[in-house]
DNA sequence: CTGAAAGCGCTAACAT
DNA sequence: ATGTTAGCGCTTTCAG
């Protein structure tokens, strides 16, 4: 398996310098005389020399790449998030090792030291939900984390989001203005952080101060869960909600017309995490749009920074959001 | 940046034996006595060591990473098919770089070689098209590359695929029993050769066989794209079509419902490459169902015998697919 | 501005 | 069964 035909000790026997030289002329150090420079690229090019990034990052301790740890591939959410890291990535020269959890072939503190056993500059981890054993393996590195479109209360890791408590009352008081009497949340994790310190404080204050009764419906993640879940929302006398997933929303919006109910006039709902799918189908849903893609990107720059020890003002970053009307909520 | 506390060194030291020892019980090789392994163990869980796969890499010329080059991160087309590649990768312990070339920053060319330069044991390559660049760049390398879900008639890459002639043959059949008259097939990029060599062929066979004219529509892409078209198909009389791309089906689905259409009394849509997308829409689409799952699961496959050199029968798998029949047809 | 030399942490013959 | 010894290909002081 000879796949590196040439390195950088034939360029510099072949360019009449040392290997030393060569590595600055591939580095851009600007010490290099202009002709040597320029005979040393002349003969990178007519070799096509390639620098092994193996050997650079062995050496220089440092792999120009950074994991990803992803909740689900197969989630538009997710993949809306993983392309504005993408874009930043790229835009700094870094590559991506992404890897999902949703497989329990491997627990996610072993997915996690896997990554930091190939040595990469920094993680980005999205999930609603940081669990202990993932908390456990950051806090045991010094590599950065940012935590992507989720927030820990525990260990302060750097965090881009929006406004969760601000965002789900505006939708909430949407759905009052709308004249719905009994408004649900459907949640997927309850124990997530974002749930737990942020929608569902957001929901019981609203309740509290409209004098309303609680519909709090938990473990909703998929698309047939919310389908499934529907029947139940109308037994309870719901007639508006927020939904925190995107595929349960959806769900349980077909639920709805598939049992020939009107929407939004007799239910309405909201989907307080939208991606394309929540304008694609009929009737299109209201939602809760996050700047996916700039949380991102924003996430993103905010780790290229830690992982070359700039100074990062604000480790918290709140990104605003955007309350978008269409057809499952009353429109005027 | 002292990331590396412990190194097999200290290990070797600790348990009183050579490093080489101490390698050989990371790497589960058999030739070490009983206790020593065990003495090994104990050592290497006490002092927390963690093998630098960098270093594993640089030395063995193995690094236990592929590259993935999708087209774009947020279409459930490539993600489906990314979950069967990361399920199997996950199960023979590798990991994945994934690239998109959707962002003009890079040149494809330039992203493949920066995967090669990671030294990616091997590529898997997701399009439907596979660019002059892309095949160069991979016939310069002895790395050995699937494309999943893509053919390529030049160079004869190993490929997963299903046989596109025959599902989009019955496909038409079933808009022709349909009683619908005017067939269409709308595709994305004519010039890649799932589309050149076996989709437009299909396409045109049939309407020789039956006597049709042609109604081809090329570069649509998305969504807006699809949805943009319908006009035009109706203009043209075209009561039936085909659909290469998910999203644009669905745009054409929106179209024809916003406008008010009767889907599939009027028009009849089929939607060649479906994803969840395809069924979350109402009226659901009727779909030839790829098994984008298992497409990618045997593309990786495929690729962990390549790259352990050993015997593939055959290069070219063809998987089956299903014509799943939904309400964007007449159900009978 | 350039070169020499010492690693980075590990694997893989080759000995013993 | 275990140890010794070269590297893998590159970066990075340190000299000059």
């Amino acid at each position: 398996m000879h796949k590196q035909e040439v390195t950088i000790y034939d360029v510099a026997r072949e360019a009449k310098v040392s290997m030393a030289t060569v590595s600055r002329v591939v580095n851009g150090n600007s010490n290099v005389r202009k002709e040597t420079r320029e005979r040393v690229e002349e003969v990178i090019k007519r070799l096509h020399y390639q620098p092994n990034a193996v050997a650079q990052g062995l050496a220089s301790k440092r792999t120009t790449t950074v994991g990803l740890i992803v909740p689900e591939l197969t989630n538009l959410y997710f993949a809306e998030l993983s392309k504005g890291i993408d874009d930043i990535a790229l835009l700094y020269k870094y590559n991506i090792i992404i890897t999902s959890i949703e497989n329990r072939l491997m627990k996610e503190d072993q997915v996690i030291q896997g990554l930091l056993n190939k040595q990469v500059d920094g993680v980005i981890y999205m999930s609603n939900k940081l669990t202990d054993e993932a908390a456990e393996a950051f806090k045991r590195t010094s590599t950065p984390v940012v935590l992507a479109g989720t927030k820990d209360n525990r260990l302060d890791f750097p965090s881009v989001t929006i406004n969760y408590h601000k965002a789900d009352t505006e939708a909430l008081n949407l759905l009052l203005n709308d004249g719905k009497k009994n408004l649900g949340l459907v949640l997927g994790d309850a124990e997530a952080v974002v749930n737990s310190e942020h929608r569902i404080p957001a929901y019981r204050e609203f309740l509290a101060d409209h004098d309303m009764e609680e519909h709090l419906y938990t473990g909703v993640y998929d698309y047939s869960d919310g389908y499934n879940l529907y029947p139940k929302l109308i037994k309870d006398g719901v007639d508006g909600i927020i939904v925190t997933g995107d595929n349960s929303s959806v769900g349980i919006l077909n639920a709805a017309v598939d049992s020939g109910a009107k929407v939004p006039e007799d239910f309405e709902i909201i989907t307080a995490s939208a991606t394309q799918i929540a304008s694609v189908v009929r009737p299109a849903l209201t939602a809760v749009k996050q700047p996916l893609y700039d949380i991102g990107a924003v996430a993103m720059r905010m780790l290229t920074k830690l992982m070359n020890n700039e100074e990062v003002e604000d480790l918290h970053i709140e990104l605003p959001y955007e309350l978008v009307k269409k057809q499952s909520t009353i429109n005027r």
